[in-house]
DNA sequence: GACTGATGTAGAACGTGTTACAAGTCTAGA
DNA sequence: TCTAGACTTGTAACACGTTCTACATCAGTC
């Protein structure tokens, strides 16, 4: 597990299918295939049981090919929570969200999100704490999540798709609940928290902010 | 690194010196031994420079007996965390924090802190990633580091420190603002926020918080 | 159709966290 | 003092992330 790296990995050339969408056909299903592993297996055993070597035998590629398109098992996890969240975006964005103040819709979205994490409960240890372990060389990765996150977070606050209009305040209000979010997250997956302290703890923070 | 053990490792009886206080004088001498060797390297080398064998022969001590009083590196780090946080809640209850609003007051004793913290950034880094890496089987010291935490807090709403009485109102705030402030942590460790953009997120946590 | 460079494969090898084990040492109590 | 048991030591072994090497394959170019 190395961590700190200055300087940014330098292969023979540039990595193949860095981006969900450059690539051949063959590497973005490749791509696809290390991915849906890389889940499959979080979610049965957790962090421990993503194993870069059980990783390429289930996506049926080489060690050398895992590495060769995710340079670290944080950035293979990070990436994987980056694929999933950018799913929800999309869900997220076709129709307007339930609830008749923005309290209420934040904590719709939000709540149904951590639902959706508790029911998996060891893929969301998987992935949550490699995106808390992840150094500088991930911060790609990492700022894709965050957006992802603060865009359904401004939706929810206007209660429509669009969200053009942040002001800098509702965009620091923002930032602390996703700050919030992700801690309650940790406990949680860490066992300091239970399901109804995730819930009520965002709450509080919510209501504080939006008062 | 293993991360999730549902069964609390069972080793042939107690371990000795868990706790900083029991133990021999002997034993409590190697402890300290240990967390200064951890700290020496963590400032130096960051995460990665904590190599158990290398603590251990700092410390003069076998690495079996590292393990016996520390059952993982993780363990090892957020100790040292929690022996550097406890050292300072002893500081701040010596006299009242200077400022005239709470908001002055906190902001004045957390920035004493991030400043500190940025002083030694390899150490920071070492430290506060294995805080957020920490697992089920470090609640106690984890549970230690939040409290210091808190407490400082409190008693910087305060301005006193005594703190008796916390309302449930501000144990929230005062919980949100600890969130706000591990996370501009992390993002300041990974490269993500600069020193500046650390203190003004919290600056604005706590105006929002406590208006 | 053959050449070439990038990409993929298989597997060995290395580093570091962790565990296991055999033997020495220290301490409390008889 | 002697002994039982806990503690410590030194060292080997193991697991898994990561790197390296030698070879195969494939796509595009002449």
């Amino acid at each position: 597990m190395t961590s700190v790296s200055t300087e940014p990995r330098d292969t023979n050339g540039p990595t193949p299918a860095t981006a969900p969408t450059g690539g051949s056909a063959a590497q973005r299903e490749r791509r696809r295939r290390i991915l849906d592993a890389t889940i499959a297996l979080a979610a049965e055993g957790g962090f421990d049981a993503v194993q870069m070597r059980a990783v390429a035998e289930q996506a049926e590629v080489a060690l050398g090919t895992l590495y060769r398109y995710f340079p670290s098992k944080i950035h293979l996890l990070v990436s994987a929570l980056a694929r999933e969240f950018t799913k929800d975006v999309e869900r997220s964005a076709v129709r307007a969200t339930p609830g008749d103040t923005a309290h209420e819709r934040i904590m719709y979205v939000l709540n149904r999100r951590t639902r959706a994490l508790q029911k998996q409960p060891k893929l969301t240890e998987a992935l949550v704490r490699a995106f808390m372990f992840a150094d500088q060389s991930v911060t790609g990765e990492i700022h894709e999540v965050g957006t992802s996150l603060t865009t359904v977070i401004a939706r929810a606050m206007h209660g429509t798709p669009d969200h053009g209009e942040v002001t800098e305040e509702e965009a620091a209000i923002i930032r602390i609940i996703s700050d919030v979010w992700l801690s309650a997250l940790i406990s949680w997956v860490t066992g300091r928290m239970d399901t109804e302290d995730v819930e009520k703890s965002i709450d509080v923070a919510v209501r504080l902010l939006l008062r």
